[in-house]
RNA sequence: AGCGAGGUAGGGUAGUCUGGAGUGCCCGUCGGGCUCAUAACCCGAAGAUCAGUGGUUCAAAUCCACUCCUCGCUACCA
């Protein structure tokens, strides 16, 4: 049997302890447009977001605001939905860690996992600074003191049960072997795959002193470490191990991630589905980091970008285009409101808008037949903006289609059709609708609210990849507002 | 310190694997053209010892060695 295209798209899921960010907005829109970009295709997709809502830190959190972490969570979750809503972000699923569904998937899976000899019980040791509530290891320290107060540190051991991720060094090997793209990019593979030849330890996963989490299914005392228990969320919103979701979308094609958790996802995340003998995901990918106006974002610094404001004051969709085209998905880069001002001025007005404005302008005074010979379908290579996504180059895929915009922009000085009329005219309009068609089709995954717009004035419904082509012409103009506003 | 990535015009990048005229792209700057369009659009120009040094070669941004600089990762703070 030929199995149906399908694409099953993550995010990571985000901590609750803080509202959405700049570094937020950026993954889930970029995952929200690679899903956008393969419903067009027809491809079954499932787009997964969610929160991470245990561990010590929303504990404490929960405790400072006076609610319970329940209650606390909740809070910040409406908020997360707010925010993804406010930037046209279309998931599929929403998972949460306190749910008790996902309570209940994590505590079988680890049951597996034990059940598979993955899983002991041994001591935690660690250097802990106890004014700062955190453990470090031998070689973070700085002069034997608090790496990050400068405080002395005290040797503590604790009880805890540990994962043999060391006997899954061979096997993670093989997994990066035999699937050259699983990790991703390329520049962060090989951080990940000299570490891993250096040798693996095991790892600690439970902890007694904290109480919001899984508890430990083989040990009461004992609640499971808050990633542990987020890792799971990839399968367990798909109802892991008898959902039906689980058995048409797993393994997941690409696990979008921050750099921050690659380790997590590359090394941890495959082991414990090895052990758990269920397929790993296809492919983990780490983007990059944003600077805001050249500096670390930070509170201190004012210069933290809040993702909504930022839409509503230059419009959604050039906040999404900026957060794509500004660099490669790999890669780290800055922002700035005035690079995205640049943007929108000089990219979505001049060339998006103006070629949508000047060729709508032109058709609402021809009163003839819209016809003719394509004459721009040559310089079209849906082909070419398609592998760029398949390979997450959605930087790539954004200039290919707007250098085909520059194209139809150029076709409009070369005909001159202020000039022409008649069924030269007809031809000129002919070609220019198309395109415009074509594009609106192209850029509703990153643009989907103008895509959307540019429809309504040339009269053509949504289409998918396949309606890419020329074809006769059968919309209606009907000349609108400005796609995009100039910002002074 | 170890490992990794990178240093190409004012800024950002592609090209480096598989050597062959500094070739390309985006933004910015300057000049011209056009006028359907949001002072827009089109064309053109200026601007680079391709980090440095040494080597291999007929030929090096590209291969080799060394040096300098920048950035990331180093596991149980999600």
């Amino acid at each position: 049997m030929i199995a149906l295209p399908k694409f099953y798209i993550t995010t990571p899921i985000y901590y609750v302890n803080d509202k959405p960010h700049v570094g937020h907005a950026y993954t889930t829109v970029a995952a929200d447009v690679l899903a956008r970009w393969h419903r067009l295709k027809g491809d079954a997709t499932f787009f997964l977001t969610g929160t991470d809502e245990h561990g010590e830190k929303a504990e404490i959190a929960a405790e400072k605001a006076g609610k319970s972490p329940k209650e606390f969570v909740d809070g910040i979750v409406s908020e997360y939905k707010r925010v993804w809503e406010a930037l046209n972000i279309s998931y599929d699923g929403f998972i949460r860690t306190s749910d008790p569904a996902h309570e209940e998937t994590v505590a079988k899976a680890i049951e597996k996992i034990y059940a598979n000899g993955d899983i002991y019980k041994g001591f935690y040791e660690g250097w802990y600074c106890i004014p700062d509530e955190t453990f470090w290891t031998e070689l973070q320290l700085k002069d034997g003191k608090c790496p990050e107060c400068g405080r002395d540190v005290k040797l503590l051991k604790e009880e805890s049960y540990f994962f043999k991720l060391s006997k899954y060094q061979d096997r993670l090997l093989k997994l990066y072997n035999d699937n050259k793209d699983f990790l991703s990019p390329k520049a962060r593979a090989k951080e990940i795959l000299n570490r891993v030849k250096d040798g693996l330890k095991d790892i600690s996963i439970t902890r007694t002193t904290i109480k919001w989490g899984v508890t430990f299914p083989l040990d009461k005392k004992h609640t499971l470490y808050v990633w542990v228990d987020a890792l799971f969320n990839y399968i367990s919103a798909l109802g892991w191990p008898e959902g039906q979701k689980f058995k048409e979308f797993w393994p997941a094609d690409v696990h979008l991630v921050g750099k921050e958790i690659n380790w997590f996802h590359s090394v941890i995340w495959p082991a414990l589905l090895l052990s758990a003998g269920i397929e790993p995901p296809k492919k983990v990918f780490a983007h990059g980091w944003w600077t805001s106006s050249g500096r670390q974002m930070r509170k201190s610094f004012g210069n933290v970008i809040d993702p909504v404001l930022m839409a509503e004051k230059y419009s959604l969709d050039a906040f999404r285009y900026t957060l794509l085209k500004t660099m490669p998905l790999g890669e780290d880069g800055d922002f700035s409101e005035d690079g995205l001002k640049t943007r929108l001025n000089n990219e979505l007005v001049a060339e998006l808008g103006n070629l949508l404005n000047r060729t709508v302008t032109i058709a609402a005074g021809f009163d003839g037949k819209i016809e003719g010979k394509p004459e721009l379908d040559a310089c079209l290579n849906v082909k070419l903006v398609d592998e760029l996504m398949e390979r997450l180059d959605t930087h790539g895929a954004l200039e290919a289609i707007f250098s085909y915009i520059k194209i139809a922009n150029k076709y409009v000085n070369d005909k001159e059709p202020w000039k022409l009329k008649g069924a030269e005219l007809g031809n000129v309009l002919y070609n220019l609708l198309e395109a415009v068609r074509i594009i609106s089709i192209l850029v509703s995954p990153f643009m989907p609210g103008s895509s959307e717009k540019i429809n309504a004035q040339i009269g053509a419904e949504p289409g998918n990849l396949g309606d890419c082509v020329f074809r006769p012409f059968n919309g209606k103009v009907v000349k609108g507002e400005h796609l995009f506003r100039k910002m002074p």
